[in-house]
RNA sequence: GGGCAGGUAGCUCAGUUGGUACGAGCGUCCGCCUGAAAAGCGGAAGGUCGGCGGUUCGACCCCGCCCCUGCCCA
């Protein structure tokens, strides 16, 4: 049982992906069960960018204990609203995390919409690290020069990459310039879909009709549960300071009616179509990995 | 019954003193994606400018009538 299946053909990875609301959780913990069944333990891996975050339960839908019928969960609360998510940190974690579900002889599940939170974790990306010197320098110039002089630089050293990237993304640029200062390459880094064997990645979709209505039905719900007082709460524990928990869908919009500067509506309404946007761009990306076996939810 | 405002992209609205609609935001569709990714970025498709007549070389913009919406007066 080294790097590919388990001793009974079972898959040592399971992703479980797709748009948001389309009922990965459940998936995942029925999964779960039907593993135990087997004779084999499964766990569940979270791999999305927002359910790490303490407090953030009901905006991101995140399985209460029962919902969680009694399969170990992790990954799930481990950072105050105020940390800064890094890709890097994420991903040191969730391979200790399956690494200790492996050593108890049990299967990881992957579960999240968080595409390159998956990624990183199923292709296991090399990340090359940053360098505060060369960032600096970059941002400086991204500001005083704008982002086509970087690009056609970019261009010249690393054209595979100039070509990925838009010129007018100046952060993604940026990034790329950094990397390859770093490490000579850019597009060298880039991960790819490569087939796994002993990965099984499931992909749940919804037609669009039916995605959108269940985004309606869980922002509702939302309302319903009291969400605007759980962001109440989080403002307090320092939300609005958090650069990545206080941009969450929802949790942005009520911040916004919680400064007076829209109405509550508004931020309900808002916080629909921008989930709405999410899902497709959530299906642009994963629509990309033709490893995923995709089922209907 | 009378007066006023308005009827322009799926929605909310700009705009043309008459010369092929420069439209915008939102929505929709498609795509990109490396240390903030529920973030960031790009592209596309949508309009017989309420209807019918008239004036004009030419009208969405002028005139007449009609329909619809909102407000006001009776």
């Amino acid at each position: 049982m080294s790097g590919t299946a388990g001793p009974t053909g079972q898959p040592r990875l399971i992703a479980v992906v797709g748009a948001t609301a389309v009922g990965k959780s459940d998936l995942a913990v029925e999964l779960a069960l039907k593993q135990a069944f087997n004779g084999q333990s499964a766990e569940v891996v979270n791999a999305d960018s927002m359910q790490v975050y303490r407090g953030m339960d009901i905006g991101t839908a995140k399985l209460t204990e029962p919902e969680r019928r009694g399969v170990p969960h992790h990954l799930l609360d481990v950072w105050p609203v105020t940390k800064t998510a890094t890709l890097a940190e994420y991903q040191k974690h969730a391979i200790d995390a399956i690494e200790g579900i492996r050593a108890r002889g049990n299967v990881p599940i992957v579960v999240g919409g968080s595409g390159m939170y998956v990624h990183s974790v199923v292709d296991r990306w090399d990340i090359p690290g940053t360098d505060p010197d060369v960032r600096s320098r970059l941002e400086a110039e991204l500001v005083s020069d704008g982002p086509d002089v970087l690009h056609r630089r970019l261009a010249e050293l690393d054209p595979a990459a100039a070509i990925a990237i838009l010129p007018t993304n100046g952060r993604r640029i940026v990034r790329a310039l950094e990397v390859v200062a770093i490490r000579g390459s850019f597009s060298a880094q880039l991960p790819t879909f490569a087939p796994k064997r002993g990965l099984r990645l499931i992909g749940l979709r919804a037609p669009r009709p039916v995605l959108d209505e269940r985004i309606q039905d869980r922002v509702d719900q939302m309302w319903g549960a009291g969400f605007v007082d759980e962001v109440r709460a989080l403002e307090q524990a320092g939300l609005r300071d958090g650069r990545t928990a206080s941009r969450a869908l929802g949790y942005a919009q009520v911040l916004r009616f919680l400064a007076g500067e829209c109405t509550e509506d508004e931020a309900c309404e808002e916080t629909v179509r921008a989930t709405r946007r999410f899902a497709r761009r959530q299906e642009s990306w994963f629509g990309r990995d033709p490893r995923i076996e995709w089922q209907d939810a």
